[in-house]
Order: structure tokens, then C-alpha cells, then sequence
DNA sequence: ATGGCTACTCCTAGTAGA
């Protein structure tokens, strides 16, 4: 009953989260395009050390299953579960908790598909860790991929679940949803990551039953997950929010915090997408 | 100044990312 206290209660889950791997409270979930595990390991580590998220979604490992970073992240208490591919694409989930059920990319994938996706439930919730196709330019064979990509995940939740579960989409998206999202929107309007039909397919997926997490916390303009290497775009702020976790409506009421880390984004060897961290209350 | 970088590869030039 005392656990119960406005006072308590937070006291008591700090004492139990100090000794126990798991917080009895929270539970964090974080999505980040690391843009090569190899390259970003020692700031992956450090980052790990720091923000002690519970189940960590990657995008762009960039890396074979073979020569997948496993030693390191296990000593940190990571069970990791990869779908990997060399030089492009690769997602990966990390999970201080168990994962059930791991399955790889999309029930329609073919087998030597690029490795886009991948998928597990911890703790009851089902986790889809995505990482879109970028789509080339507007018109290109790789923008009708990209659209039929999305058509394809949204068919995948049709088929497979329900929006009354507990549900998980979170990753590099590849599309910025509004313009609130993006530094420039005038500039940005019908490019690639803009463009309305890329819009449409994501509210297409949203539909399914699926709130976009950081909107539910955050309302304001300027909140970035992606900036671009070149023309010092982070310092000048011209960045895009593409990086999402889209949560079903049993996961609404326990979405405590949504936060943009993008300190990650600054300093040496940066990834060009920062994180995105979710704190679920129980 | 309308482009500027980073990471990959049967690696020093070409491709992709976003």
C-alpha cells in the first residue's frame, strides 16, 4: 500500500532499480540508427553505460551476423538479437530482458531481401525494430520500393495483430511525418523523406492503431532525430525527425517519457541519427 | 558560395545514405 505513495513509490523503485538489471518501475526501450556497429561501438557502449535502457532497437549495423559485436554487448548484459547483412542495411534488438517469438524481416520478404527488420516480444509487448528503405529521389525504383515497403508493414500488422495488444514500431522510418518536423519545410516540400505520398503511407501505417509516442510528450517544432553530415547541418539546426516508436493504445497510458537524446549527436565519430528513448511505466 | 560528410568495399573510386 505504501508503494503506492506519490512519495514512496518512486523512492522504492530507485532502491529496487539500484539493485536489480531490471527496474521494477520502468522500463526503457530505445530506438538509434547507429550507422555502422563497428564504427559507433565504443560510443554505443559508453551510451549503454549511461542511459541503462532496457531493449535497444539499431538500425544500420552494417555488419554480418559473424562479426556482430556480441562479446561486448553481453558484458554489458545484452542478449542481442541480429539480422544483419554486409555493408547496408542491419537491425538489431538489445534486451536486458528475455525475447520470445524472434522472427526476421517480413512474412513477404523474400530470403536474400535487404535486412530491414526484425522482431521479438519482451515483457509482453510485441517489439518491431524497422529500418525504412531512405528511397533514393523522388520517382526512382527505390522510391516505389520504399512506398510498397510501408504498404507491406502495414499488411504484415493486418495480418498478424491486433491494435487492442500491446504493439511496438519503432525505427529509422524515413519519413518526417509533419512540417513541424522538419528544419525547412518550404525547401523540403515533395523531396525524398517529404514527400506526400511517403506521408500518406506513414499515417496509412499510424492508422492501424499506432500513436506516434514523442507527439503524445512533445508538442514543439524543432525536435530532430537526424541531421546530415555535411554543411555543419546539426550546428546550424537543419534536421528532420524520422526516427520514431509508434506504440498501440495499451501502451498510451504507460508512455511516462519520450526524449530526443541529441548530445549523441555531438562530439567525435557521432552517428548521424541520434536516439530516441521511451520510458514505459508498468 | 545552393555544397559542404561518412562509411562501405575482393578498398585508393564508386556507391549509398537522407
Amino acid at each position: 500500500m505504501g508503494y503506492q505513495s506519490r512519495v514512496l513509490r518512486p523512492l522504492y523503485c530507485w532502491l529496487i532499480s539500484r539493485h536489480a538489471r531490471v527496474a521494477a518501475d520502468t522500463m526503457k526501450i530505445a530506438t538509434w540508427n547507429v550507422n555502422s556497429i563497428r564504427v559507433r561501438l565504443p560510443r554505443l557502449t559508453s551510451w549503454l553505460r549511461r542511459v541503462e535502457p532496457d531493449v535497444v532497437c539499431l538500425q544500420e549495423t552494417k555488419v554480418v551476423d559473424d562479426n556482430f559485436p556480441f562479446a561486448e554487448l553481453q558484458d554489458l548484459g545484452y542478449k542481442c538479437l541480429i539480422n544483419g547483412q554486409k555493408t547496408y542495411n542491419g537491425v538489431a534488438i538489445l534486451s536486458r530482458l528475455e525475447m520470445i517469438d524472434p522472427l526476421p524481416n517480413l512474412p513477404d520478404d523474400s530470403p536474400d531481401v535487404e535486412r530491414r527488420l526484425v522482431s521479438a516480444t519482451i515483457d509482453g509487448i510485441r517489439i518491431i525494430d524497422a529500418y525504412a528503405p531512405n528511397g533514393g529521389f523522388v520517382g526512382s525504383e527505390r522510391y516505389s520500393y520504399k512506398l510498397d515497403w510501408f504498404r507491406r508493414l502495414r499488411a504484415y500488422l493486418d495480418s498478424s495483430f491486433s491494435p487492442e495488444h500491446p504493439l511496438l514500431v519503432c525505427g529509422d522510418l524515413n519519413v518526417a511525418p509533419e512540417d513541424r518536423d522538419v528544419w525547412d519545410p518550404a525547401k523540403w516540400r515533395g523531396k525524398i523523406l517529404f514527400s506526400e505520398p511517403e506521408k500518406e503511407r506513414f499515417q496509412h501505417l499510424r492508422a492501424w492503431g499506432l500513436e506516434d509516442a514523442l507527439r503524445l510528450r512533445h508538442q514543439e517544432s524543432g525536435l530532430y532525430t537526424w541531421w546530415d553530415y555535411r554543411a555543419g547541418a546539426f550546428r546550424r539546426g537543419q534536421g528532420l525527425r524520422i526516427d520514431h516508436v509508434l506504440i498501440s493504445k495499451p501502451l498510451v497510458d504507460r508512455c511516462a517519457t519520450v526524449e530526443i537524446d541529441r548530445d549523441e549527436r555531438k562530439g567525435d565519430k557521432p552517428s548521424d541519427h541520434a536516439p530516441v528513448v521511451m520510458s514505459l511505466e508498468s
